[in-house]
DNA sequence: CGGAGTGTTCGATGAAAACCATACACTCCC
DNA sequence: GGGAGTGTATGGTTTTCATCGAACACTCCG
């Protein structure tokens, strides 16, 4: 058996299963932007879900994480009590290339 | 004054006046995708709208070229009856460098 | 144990977007 | 002039998406 998991661990999708649709869409949306450039700017696994400052409540950045995920554009990872994330920069850039550097150029 | 115009002319948006969220959003919708491949791999003003293979309605169909205008990617002119499209592949390129190649590379 | 902190899930709501059918405008050609 | 072809505008329906409030689950620490 696999060591006991007491918090389900959030699904993640790989870049490469990825369509372009889906990637173009999750960045479309301005708090999404707003979390991958401010996660861009910051060292790996060194924010929290909800140290972001977004003007939406818990459940909406909970599930802009989701979708963020669902384009692997984030990887999330249980950290104690909090969720800590990762921008998938060089995977995502290897499935689109540019595209990252295209959305994190301006802003 | 100027020379009558029986028509509206269509209202474009340069690519450089267009913001990333507007450019992303509208290459985010399947049937504008395939409007702008099909016109990519098409010569200059040969397609009129009506000629694409979309599985939509007239007005619908219409609604989304003038998104693609409002984004910066599409160019209009009347020609006698129709109206035909090029796409603005070296102006939205400035301006958003690598995205069309982005999403012509795959499909 | 119990409370504080963090994040997800559920149900509902409101806004935005896609779509259609119809009606209209314009051009071409007989 | 009148009909066929092409595209736009309008009005209304449906779907999708972002959002919130409240309830729940988990971790940490006193």
């Amino acid at each position: 058996m696999a060591a006991p998991r007491h918090r389900a661990a959030p699904d993640h999708t790989h870049p490469d299963d990825v369509a372009v649709e889906t990637a173009l869409a999750a960045l479309a949306d301005p708090v999404r932007l707003t979390l991958v450039r401010e996660l861009a700017s910051s060292g790996e696994w060194s924010r929290s879900c909800g140290s972001f400052d977004v003007p939406v409540g818990k459940a909406a950045l909970s599930h802009h994480f989701a979708v963020l995920r669902a384009a692997g554009l984030v990887e999330q990872r249980d950290e104690g009590p909090r969720r800590v994330n990762r921008l998938r920069r060089e995977e995502f850039d290897a499935r689109f290339p540019g595209l990252l550097a295209l959305v994190l150029r301006e802003g």
